[in-house]
Order: C-alpha cells, then sequence, then structure tokens
DNA sequence: CATGAATGAGTGTTCATTCAT
DNA sequence: CATGAATGAACACTCATTCAT
C-alpha cells in the first residue's frame, strides 16, 4: 500500500460503490451520442473501464440499462429547481427569465441535458419511460412556471393568456435549444452556432413584453 | 380482359411506375412509427406489399432508402410554403403569425413531419443527411421568416431585436409542436394534450405583441 | 432499311443465330477472370448485351451455362491439333518440342486456355465436368504425347522410360504456364514474368536431351 | 474436481488456447475441399464444433479466415524446407532430386498443399493474397531450386543453361501433381492415377539427365 | 464479485431464377 | 422470342445475453 492508498483509503471499495455511478455516466455518454440502438453494451463497458459480464451484473439487460439511466439523470435537476425558485426576489417578469436562464445553466447546459433529447427521441419505443418523464420531469417543470405565469396575472403584471399554452411558450425554445445542441448542432459551421443565453434573453423580453399589460 | 382493365390498362405497368412512391409511404411509416433502427426492411417491403429483394431494386442499402424518405418527405412542403408567402397581404405581424399556423397544417400537422423529428433524433448517425437538412430545409426556412421580421423592423412595426435569434424563437414552438406529437404526445391523457392552433396563435400573438413598438 | 442492312442481309437474323455463341462467349471471358461463384448471371447478360431472362432462355441455369462453355471451348483446339501433328516431318526429339510450342500458341496463349484452369479450379465442384475434361480434352492429348514418345522409343531415338509418366513431364510444363498466366501471372512484376516460349523450348530440349541415348 | 480434471486441469482454458488452431484445421480442409465462395461459415464452425459466432471472435471476416488459413498452412513447411536442404550430402544432381521427392513427401502429399491449389484458383479474387504467397512461398522456393542449379554449373556438372527457367521446369511438375491430385484425381479410376514418386523420380532424372554435360 | 469466451437469434444484402407482358 | 420487374432462399456478420471459471 503506498502513500496515495492511505491519502484516499478504501479506493477499491470506493470504487466499487461507485460502479453503478460510473456505468450510468458511460451509457448516459454514449446513448446521448448515438441513439438506444446504436450504442453497444460493449462499448458502454469498456467506457466505464469494466467487462461486459459486469455491465450485466448491475443491469440485467440494455432496456433495463437505459431506463436506469434516464431516471437517474433526471430527479436531480428538477428538485433543485424547485427549491431555488422559492428564494426569489422579484417581478414575475423577472422570475420567468431567470428561471429560463437557470434551466439552461443548470441542466440544459449540462451532459444531463442529453437525456431530454433521449427520451424525446426514443419515447415512441418505450411508452413507461415517457409516462415517467412526463410525471416526474414535465409536470414538476411546468408547475414551476405555471406558478410564475398566474401569480404575473393575478398580480395585474401580465395580461389574462391561457396559462397551460404559455407555458409551452416558455419551455418550447429550452429544449428546442436541447435539441439543436444534440443534434444539428455539431454539424453546424461556428458562424451559425446559436449564442443559448443571448436567444433565452430575448426571447425571454420578447414574451414578457407581449404578455405585460402596458 | 374485364372492364377494369380497360380503365387501368398494364395493371403491371402502373405498378412499377408508382412502386417508388410506395415504398417510400411505406418506409417512412415505418421509421416515424420505430426510428431508423428499429426499422426492418422486410417489414417495409411487406407493408408495400412487396418482397424483401424488390425494395432493395429500388433503393441500394437501408440508409439510402431513408435518406431517400427523408428528401421526398421535406422537399416538396418547403417549396410549398416558399411560393405561397409571397402572395401574402397584410402587416408583418399578421403574416408571421399566418405563416405559423401554415406551416402547422401544411406540415407540421402531417405524417410528413415525423421526418423533421426523426432527422433530429439521428442526426448524430447520418451526419451527411443533418447537413442536408440544413441546407434544404432549415435555411430557406429560416430565410422565410428573416424576410417577414426584417420588413417589420424595416417598416416600424417592430423593434430592432436581433433578427437571427428572434427567427429561433419563431421556430422553437414549431419545432417543439412537432417533437412532442411525435414523443410525448401519444402517452398523454386527452385533458393535457396541446391544442396546437391555439397554442401556435397564442404564441405567435405574444412574440408578434412583444416585438412591436406601443 | 439502310445500305448497311441491304450489304449485310439477315443481319438480326444472323445475331439471333449467333446469340448462344455470344453468350458463351461472354461467360468465358467472366469465368475465366472471376471464378464461376463470382460471376454474376447478369453481369454475363449485359456484356452480351441482352437481358438477364434472354440468357436463362438459353440456358436453364448457372451451372448449365458453365458446363456449355467449358464444352464449347475445349472441343475444337483437340481436334485441330491431332490434324497437324500428323503431318509433322522430323525427329520424334524435333516433334515434342514443336508440340509443346504448337499447344501453347494454338491454345495456351489462348483465351480458351483459361477454361483449362476453370476445370482445375472448379473440378471437384463440378465431378461430370472433371469426366468430361478428362475424357474429351486429356485423353486425346495424352495420346498425341505418347505416341510421339513411344515412337521415338520404337525408333532408338530415345531410352526405354516410362512413356505414361513421360507424358506428364511433358504436359506439367504446359499446364503450369497456363494456371500462371491466370493466376499469379498478373500479380507479378513483368521482370519477374515467364517467357512462354523460351521456357518451353529449354524444357523440351531439357527432356529430349534427358530422353536420348548419348 | 475429478481425476480427468487433475490430468488436464483447466480444460476450458486448454480449449481456448487451441482454438485457432482448431478452427483453421476445420477451414482449411473446407476450402480446399469445396473453394473459398462455397465454404459455409457456420459450416466451418460446426466442424470446429463451435459456434458461429465464435469463429467471428477469432477471425474478423470469411476472406480473414481464408489468409490465416493459407498463412498458417505454408509458413511452416516453406521454413522446414530451407532448413533440411542446407544438410544435405550429395551431388547437384543428387539434390534437386531428393527435393523434389521431399517438397511431395513434405508437403505436397499433405492436406496443406490443397492451399496451394487454392491460392492458384483463387488468386485474381485475393491480389494481395496472391502477392503474399509470391513472396512468402514461391520466392523462397525458387531460391533453393536456383541454389542447387547455380551450384551444378558453377561446379561443372551442369550445362550453362537459363536458370530462371530451369528452376520452373523442376516446379512445375510439382505443382502439376498439386492440382491433379486436387482436381482431376478424386474422378479418376485408379488405374489412371499418377505414383508422384515414380513421376518425381522419372522428371527429376529425366531433367538432371537433360542438364548434364555428357 | 468479476471476467471474457461462447452463444445464436436476428438482419441487411445478394443473386439465381421465374414469369407476366 | 425478349424483357426486366419481382421473388425468396441463402449467407455473412452483429451483438445482447449467459455462464463456467
Amino acid at each position: 500500500m503506498n502513500t496515495a492508498d492511505l491519502l484516499s483509503p478504501h479506493k477499491r471499495e470506493r470504487r466499487k460503490q461507485d460502479r453503478p455511478g460510473e456505468l450510468l455516466e458511460a451509457a448516459l455518454d454514449l446513448f446521448v451520442e448515438k441513439g438506444f440502438a446504436a450504442t453497444r453494451m460493449e462499448e458502454v463497458a469498456a467506457r466505464a473501464g469494466v467487462s461486459k459480464g459486469t455491465l450485466f451484473l448491475y443491469f440485467p439487460s440494455k432496456e433495463d440499462l437505459f431506463k436506469a439511466v434516464v431516471r437517474a439523470s433526471i430527479i436531480e435537476p428538477v428538485n433543485q429547481g424547485a427549491v431555488e425558485v422559492a428564494h426569489f426576489q422579484g417581478s414575475a417578469g423577472e422570475l420567468l427569465e431567470w428561471m429560463m436562464l437557470q434551466w439552461w445553466h443548470r441542466y440544459g447546459d449540462t451532459k444531463a441535458s442529453g437525456i431530454s433529447k433521449l427520451v424525446m427521441s426514443e419515447a415512441s419505443n418505450f411508452p413507461d419511460l415517457a409516462l415517467f418523464y412526463r410525471t416526474e420531469v414535465i409536470e414538476p417543470g411546468h408547475a414551476l412556471v405555471r406558478n410564475a405565469l398566474q401569480k404575473g396575472i393575478d398580480q395585474g403584471e401580465f395580461r389574462a393568456v391561457d396559462v397551460e399554452l404559455a407555458v409551452h411558450s416558455f419551455m418550447a425554445p429550452l429544449l428546442f435549444l436541447v435539441m439543436w445542441k444534440h443534434s444539428m448542432g455539431p454539424c453546424c459551421p461556428s458562424h451559425e452556432q446559436i449564442d443559448p443565453a443571448a436567444f433565452i434573453s430575448q426571447h425571454a423580453q420578447l414574451l414578457v413584453n407581449g404578455l405585460s399589460r402596458h
């Protein structure tokens, strides 16, 4: 046992405990990059530095691995978001712009956003996954936006638009950015790339402006 | 020879000319429904009522078939759109709302829109297809929107926003609708479905309102 | 009908009569070049300028075509040889050398020699063809050589060697040349090519010299 | 664990190490018997007692398997030959006859000689294999014969013939025997079979006699 | 727990052969 | 007779999954 081992004891043991996480990490990368079908179990195992057999020790099938990846990658960010929104100080318009930018920085600009692309891409082949995603991610997310909008309307800051539809007006550009980033983005020359922060800012201002009584 | 034969002579010959179209139709259905990888060539052939060999007679490989489906399904709507826009009479704001609704009725609400979802889902596996799609579909489409926006700005109807970003604000909800329709949509209970026309109308009005000088 | 047609009347008709020959010609080329399995019926038809269906009109199967090619390409040269040998004037040694050179110029150096390579390559898959080849080609050929050798022995020009074995000593280099020409030859740099005439000459002289009483 | 296991421990492991050899053995049999195209991978696997997948675990494609068979079957005999020739005592004539007989017993009369027939049959479809064969097999073999001939000439035992051509005079009957054995041989009645040793002996003597100064 | 050799069902693709026109 | 569109059996190759070690 050398110095390094002394400084980080139980190295091997910690490794073992992280196994599932490392496998999910590797799988997320590959699923996002190549889609479900084009991702080979052996490649996932190789990227995680284990053998093919070990991967099946933790996840009984490719489909299970896929679902586990989606479930594991999704839950955390959503909960975080709810907490932070609660502490926001400012007008409803400011809140909405802030939420969109936060969403991008905390999730959209993250590797984890790849699973949104994944779910949208593969939902028709995995209906139960789509259901899970809607329940755990979309609904809570929509609720946050819905509340902010409703607050703006109730306070007389916004006009009395259809809140449900307005929610989608706020989510659409975010999901669009995510899809773009994971599909067409890599194929575009740099001068045609979208600047996410600038786009979100302007889009939010257009919407807030459009919503506002004048 | 019976009456039917007299009315449609050369049954086999007529069949032959329609083959490519019938095959592309069947392939579109299946690709949209199950994605590229999960679609089997034999199933495509079967749905078109021919044998596996016949399919390969017209398309030398699965990838070629896929690309042909994309090209065939997309080129028509794009060209149509450009023509119709040219004849529109009205303000820039009215034009934009009209364009969005038209896009939905002519393309988004059509089976063909499934290939937009397909391309976004599979772009990373078919880089050349992504390039084609960007060049032949996205760019022309963006140009139409860009012109409408610029006209509105030039005429003093709109504020001087970043046109490039505003283009995405107009496209995002349309692509979002398409993705939703082909992924989450089928899993949602009817009362949570999005009413596309209503959503587009309100979104367009929010944007136009947000863009307008007051 | 134009002048050309007047000069060569029945052009189409003559064409029809030659069909089998043209098909066999095309098939010979391809079989020799690529072997039985790698030759596609469609390619044979294309080279002969007819459709695939027409080819099957004349030869009921690929195997039949192959056998017909072999049979057609073989019979002629052998008969020719026998006639010419009968008129040769000179010693047994001179006759043998002359026969070998003639064999090369009349057959080995000809496209038709490709079928010898073919037969040797594919004999195990077409036993009946091997039998036919042995009966129609090898036996008559051997008989000519055998006679020449026996004559030399009877006349006291040659020593009393085993004639049957000596026949093979005369044939081996010729068949070797044919195989070489159709297999390794095309892959060899020119400076390593064998000069057939020089080789045959020296080989014949070595054999005749070795056979001779001194 | 029983006695058998103690005597041959790690049964599976031993199996694994032998796999490539067993597969090459099975493939050699079938390639020689049926040619490259007519040999099915599944049959090779079956003959080696493994599944189709296992075969592809060791050889990535049919072509690779074929090339591996050629290399494995040929390299050994060639190296062996070179060593043995170095120890030969006797005249150049005796050496040449001995070399021919050795070639037959060590290689020609062996299953491995089937690949010489294979290479000649398939060379045009596998140009790189032909190159390999020429470099690794033909050239070294020719060098041995060339040296023996040159030695005989230098020592005054042989006349000053063209050595390069004489080399072919020695190789031709050997290759002829191999081709015969694998093509026409099996179709011939026993009384027409060639006695290889007798044929080689007489051919060698004819050549040596023909080469000698008298 | 971990390994990696082995499996075999599944799929894209080819091509000899048929037959309606 | 000639055509060429259509067929479907056959085969190379892949990869998720298993299991003896």
